[in-house]
Parts: structure tokens; sequence; C-alpha cells
RNA sequence: CGGGGUGUAGCGUAGCCUGGUAGCGCGCCUGCUUUGGGAGCAGGAUGUCGGGAGUUCGAAUCUCUCCACCCCGACCA
């Protein structure tokens, strides 16, 4: 490609809307333009990297036995009826109304188009598995779009699901799903981690997420050094302490806190550590027959509390945080100074494990201004239900049992899950077995975070000049830059025939032709990215000479013109 | 949705408090010079000052209102 011939738009200032380096390097370079919240065009140069990302997913999807296809972006409502998403996906749904004033909704995932497909065409088991694809535009209406592509409201995504007899299928291409995607991004050259996962609104129940480590990212991971072990911090299982609980060594007192509501404070006027006190979380429970419960889970001090462990307790599957006036309704106590002594039958006590192990501990006393200090479980107050409710912390036993929890943070760029009959059930989804017996289908769905991706790669790699891409996304290989191009034809003449030497070896290259004075063209070479640039001049040339450097190196060295190909092609 | 903030040329901004009809840098256009790290000189174009209403002789500036966008939180395949 000639730049003189292509759209270089970049940009010395961000604007001020773009806060993540990523974000404000995309908009620099030109790679896209925001619209609106959430809305990007994809420039010429940033939809070349764009479709790089995915022709390497759609050939490790295709390696991988998938098949592509495309489905509507826009979706019936009646689909989503069937499987009671249309009112589970609440407002993150784009809803739209046809002249006939008909409900559609542009699709946030297509589970309900691919199950459709699926009971309509496989009748046999003789047809399955089958896994099918699409990388397709995708709409949310997020909360709050943010990071550019990283967290747009439309975006790209390649989005997979599989269809089977058996549980051990599932399994099968589960696995397979789970090595195609670390060869995706292995081949993008991403440091990545594949953690344990929630499930999330998809349900189901096996599933790993794919991160693209960097501290910007919105997920916090949690992995031992010593083992394999990797997942999100919303799964992360929080080890019960070893050894049984200590005896009750001191008398239970109450402890004048006047000004003390949190347990940092608490902690500080009694001088004792943040994890010998407890916090106290109310929280009103509701039941499917729409009755409510008082709750008070109990954490560490320095524990955080962790809402999806929170909702896996029994009775606790839909929960919110109690308001001001239920608090004192319950406990007859303002916020800030409660505490789970001597309450009344209504209030139902969670223990976090690591509670449950304390002995001689503080808490709220239930009375404005005071806490309660030697505090033991069995003597004071009733023993409570234990559960694991908090965030795993650093230094946290990893729960395999090998060496100890580190933390580090994620972008969510793949996420595979296996979602078994829920879909397939709710759709009657359904093929003959051998004995001609009606079977509904098991499911897996994978995803992948296409457009995502090139906002994590940046946030990996980049330096104050600019972007550094990876090869396999970058939008060219290499940049010709050849210096006095309008004056000097022994210049022109080279940097022509190095472009076509180029091209003949099937490089994609870019060849700044635009006449721009060096500086420029480095700025702008080095922003977008590009790996590897040859710059000729007169001075070099008059020794059959070129500059050679990568995006990566610190200083240029000379190559010999008839080295060139050689040297990039093996640098690729 | 709650809290906070910002809207002035393509981008970044000054001016607003204390009303007098908009300035700067980058970018853009023309010419000349220049050509190994975002050039110099000269000339030039581009603004419904987010929209609307109000106060005033006069509004970018004060008031009201609507809109858009950003940040924090909740939310989130």
């Amino acid at each position: 490609m000639r730049a003189s011939q292509f759209f270089i738009a970049t940009q010395k200032e961000a604007p001020q809307e773009a806060e993540l380096i990523s974000h404000k390097l995309m908009l620099r370079a030109g790679l896209i333009k925001r619209l609106g919240s959430g809305l990007y065009s994809w420039m010429p140069l940033g939809l070349r990297v764009l479709r790089k990302v995915e022709a390497v997913v759609r050939e490790e999807m295709n390696n991988a036995g998938a098949l592509e296809l495309l489905m509507p972006a826009v979706q019936p409502k009646e689909l989503w009826e069937e499987t009671g998403r249309w009112a589970v996906f609440g407002p993150q749904m784009l809803k739209i109304r046809d002249r006939h004033e008909r409900d559609f909704c542009f699709g946030p995932t297509h589970e309900e188009v691919i199950t459709d497909l699926a009971r309509r065409e496989i009748r046999s088991y003789k047809q399955l598995p089958l896994n099918f694809y699409q990388i397709q535009t995708k709409f949310r209406d997020e909360i709050r779009p943010r990071f550019g592509v990283m967290r747009a409201r439309e975006f790209m995504m390649k989005d997979a699901y599989s269809f089977h007899t058996s549980l051990e299928s599932l399994e099968q291409t589960y696995q397979t799903m789970y090595q195609a995607y670390s060869n995706v991004f292995n081949r993008l050259g991403l440091k990545f981690r594949a953690v344990r996962a929630d499930t999330g609104a998809i349900g189901g129940d096996g599933s790993h997420e794919f991160h693209v480590l960097a501290d910007s990212g919105e997920d916090a991971l949690a992995y031992s050094e010593d083992s394999d072990f990797a997942a999100n911090v919303e799964l992360a299982e929080a080890v019960a302490p070893a050894g049984s609980r200590a005896a009750a060594s001191e008398a239970l007192r109450e402890v004048d806190t006047p000004k003390q509501t949190s347990c940092e404070a608490v902690a500080e006027l009694l001088g004792i550590p943040l994890s010998k006190t407890v916090k106290s979380i109310a929280l009103i429970a509701t039941d499917e027959a729409g009755q409510t419960s008082f709750y008070l889970l109990l954490l560490r001090g320095d524990h955080n509390l962790n809402e999806i462990k929170a909702a896996k307790v029994a009775g606790l599957s839909n929960f919110r945080f109690a308001t001001e006036e239920e608090i004192r309704d319950h406990l007859n106590c303002p916020p800030g100074f409660i505490g789970p002594v001597g309450v009344s039958e209504r209030v139902h006590l969670v223990a976090d494990r690591s509670v449950a192990a304390l002995h001689d501990f503080v808490c709220g006393a239930n009375k404005p201004k005071f806490h309660l200090a030697g505090v033991n479980f069995g003597r004071d107050l009733p023993e409570p239900l234990v559960a694991d409710i908090r965030n795993v912390v650093e230094g946290d036993p990893s729960p395999d049992g090998k060496g100890s929890i580190s933390l580090c943070r994620g972008i969510e760029v793949g996420h595979i899950f296996q979602l078994r009959t829920k879909y397939a059930a709710a759709m009657d989804a359904s093929y003959l077995d051998e004995n001609g017996q009606k079977q509904i289908m098991e499911m897996g769905c994978y995803g992948i975070g296409v457009s995502r991706i090139i906002g994590a790669a940046i946030e990996q790699g980049h330096d104050e000049r600019g972007i550094i891409f990876p090869t396999a996304m970058a939008p060219f290989s290499v940049a010709i830059a050849p210096i006095g191009y309008d004056k000097s034809e022994a210049v022109q003449e080279a940097a022509h025939a190095l472009y076509a030497e180029l091209q003949a070896a099937g490089v994609d290259v870019l060849l700044d032709d635009r006449g721009e004075r060096p500086g420029v063209m480095f700025a702008d070479m080095e922003l977008i990215g590009i790996p590897h640039r040859i710059v000729i001049g007169d001075r070099g040339l008059k020794e059959g000479q070129v500059e050679y450097q990568a995006r990566t190196d610190s200083a240029a060295r000379n190559l010999a013109i008839a080295d060139v190909v050689g040297v990039i092609q093996q640098a690729l």
C-alpha cells in the first residue's frame, strides 16, 4: 500500500474523552473514530487490524472443526420469550419495533437464534456433534460504555455454539475450543491466562475465561505461582484457615467507640489488627414465595464480600443490601455499630470461614457508639452458618493446596461455557437417538471479543511513542520510509524496487511516498505500531545500504539492499 | 439510576468569576525556502461559543431548561 493512496489520520493530541492508554493511542493513530457513546467507526487502518485478528480466529476455529455461518443481527422477540430472556436481559438489550409494531432486538448474543436453527435442522444423532460459529457485530446497551473498543456498546464478536448427544461429547469439544483459544491468543502474541470463571447470566456448568493480562483490566484474577491454579476472583475459593479455633481467653466487654463506625477506625482505636475485627453486612433476601428475611453476613474487617459467592448460600439466591431503616428495624441500632451478638431469631447469621475461625474478636454492639470486644462463638452468640463469602486476598493459600494466591488484573477476551441443556430444553431442541427416542441436545458456547482484543493488545504493547503491535495483528508488517522521496530519484527508485520486491514476497508493506519529512514519517509509523521499518536515504544508498529497525529496537542497523527481503522474512 | 464534572474551529485549549460580540497552539489551504526525528517565513480559510428560552441597550460570559459527553458507583457472556 502506498501511503499517498491510503488514509492516515494520526493526531498529536488525544481527545479528552479518552482515559485509557489504548483508547488514546487508537484515537491518535486514527484506527477508530467515535460516533457516539460506545460507538466507533473503524478507519481503514484500524479495519486492517480487525481483519487480521478475525483471520487468526477464523483459521483456528476452522482448524478446530467449527463451521462458519452468519445469523441475523436483528432478532424477533418471540425467540427470547421462549427462554424467558426478553425480560432477564433487561435494559442491556436494544429493543427495536418494526413498521408492523412487532418487537425485535439488536442481538446481544445468539443462543436463541442458533438453538432455533438447531431444532429445525438437526433430526438425528448421526448429525451430531456440530459446532457453528460466526464473526459478527453485537450490541449491548452497556450502563457505562468506556475505554473505547474495550467496553463499547457495538462491538465485534466471534461466537460459537456446539451441539451434542452427550456430556462427554460436549466436554470433548469444550477441550478442543480451550485449545483453539489458546492457539489464537498465542498466535496473536498476547500474554494471557485461562481462568475458571463464574457462568453469569449465560448459565451452565463448566466455564473458563481467557484474560489478556493488563493492569488496567476490569477483572481481578487469582492464581498460584506454584501450580496451574487460576480463577476469576469472583469464583476463587477462599479456603478455611488451617487448624481449629482457639479457645476464648478474654471476657466479653463493651468498648467505647464514640465516632468509630468502621472496622479500620475501631481497630486503630483499640490498637488491634484489622483481622481481629468483624464487620456485619445487612441483607434482605427474598425467597421464591416472595417472603423476605433479614441476614447479617459476617466478614473479617480486612476482607471484602463476594456477592457472587453470597448468592450461592442457601436462602440468599436473591438478595439486596438492607436499607438503614430496615437495619434499625431489625437491630434497633444504626449502621456503623451493628453486630451479631444478642440478635433476635429473625436475624439470620452467615459467617465467612475466616470469621468462624476467630476467637476474642471485636464487632459492633448493636448499641450506638459501642463495640464489643472479646467476642466468642458458642459462648456469646450461637455458632453461625459458615460459608465462603469473601474475595480471596493476596497470600491466601491456593485452593489446590499448592502455594499461595497472587492477584493480577486481566481483560476478558474470551469465554467458553458448557451450557448443557439450558437453552435446548427451554426451546425443545431435540434429536432422535439410536433407539428412536427423543433427546434434548447438550450445548456449549464459546465467545471471543474480537474488537476488544485490539484494545487489550495495545494495553500490553505500547511505549511513549505509540502502539507496538504484535506482528500478527499489525496493519502493515513493514514500512518503507524514503528520505527526500520528492527530491531524490535514487531514493525513489530504490524505494519502488524494494516495495515491489517485498510485495512479491507476500509481505504487507506500506510505502510512505507522501514526501513528508523524516520526523513526520517516523512519528507516524511508530505511533501506528508498524513492527518493522526500512529507511532509505541518499546517504546510505551510496554504499548500497538502507537502515532497518524493528519497532522494539532502540537503534537502527545498516543492511545491504539485497539482504532486506531476507531479513524481513526472517523477522516475520 | 445516584453522585461529580465538561461542552468555545478537525484536535487541545484561553476567555466566563467582574457582560461590550472570540484568542492561542497543533492541524488545514497558498507561495517561497527547507529535508535524517512531528521544519522556517509570509499570506489565508474554518466558530449557529452544545440547543432553546429568559434577563439586558448588549450574553461565550448571568438565569432557567433541554441535550450530549466524560469521571466515580451500582450493573455486566
